[in-house]
DNA sequence: ACTATTATTACGTTTTACGATATAACGTCA
DNA sequence: TGACGTTATATCGTAAAACGTAATAATAGT
């Protein structure tokens, strides 16, 4: 629980999916944009392994690769994930601001 | 990843804070208040868990317990971390949102 | 050629989640 | 009163995930 941590909201495979909802990307590439719209900054450990399990679970799928790259985009069961859990946290934090008494 | 758990938000911890922020309450009132608020349900060994690290990293305190009940409340810190931890969410959903096009 | 950046893989440690089990007090109702 | 369901917490073991570090290699810029 570092200061710099406080309070920032960071599940690696949710910033994944919603980085993959603005567009097919590549691992490094999904880092970058996930530091640069929530300050979240994802290793390699954590992006690629998230990476993995998301494939897995056949929320996002891989695009053809060149050589260097592997970019992937949401499937539509991702899609449909992404709105739920978005949903889901939506409703999370009005329940916590009313509770706050905001 | 359950169909039945399909894009519902969990973080124990987060939960905790949020349940705590609607007034002090012992771990059992919490499972029951987390399951009524979100549908998640945190079994002893999550909830007693997240329980003794939210206490040890300050964000929570017990309160003088009677024989049976272990009460907790908020410290000012937990209150200042679930605020800033609910915009960054609220920030995160509205980005995530518009990225699929809501 | 050298250096920084881009890009992924592999690996080890630590933390956390989670289920199961144990324990015990309390309420109630036959 | 004794049996049973609910309330309440503690503890333990396993599995999964997060995370940092290091290794590797291609590309780009100077």
């Amino acid at each position: 629980m570092e200061p710099s941590d406080f309070g920032r909201f960071s599940d690696p495979a949710l910033l994944i999916l919603a980085s993959l909802a603005g567009g097919e990307k590549h691992g490094y590439a999904m880092m970058e944009d996930i530091e640069a719209m929530s300050g979240v900054h994802l290793g390699p450990g954590t992006l690629y392994g998230a990476l993995a399990r998301l494939e897995q679970s056949g929320l996002i799928q891989a695009l053809p690769a060149d050589e260097r790259r592997r970019p992937y985009q949401l499937t539509a069961q991702g899609k449909a994930f992404l709105r739920q859990s978005l949903a889901s946290l939506k409703n999370f934090v009005s329940m916590g601001l009313m509770r706050l008494g905001a």
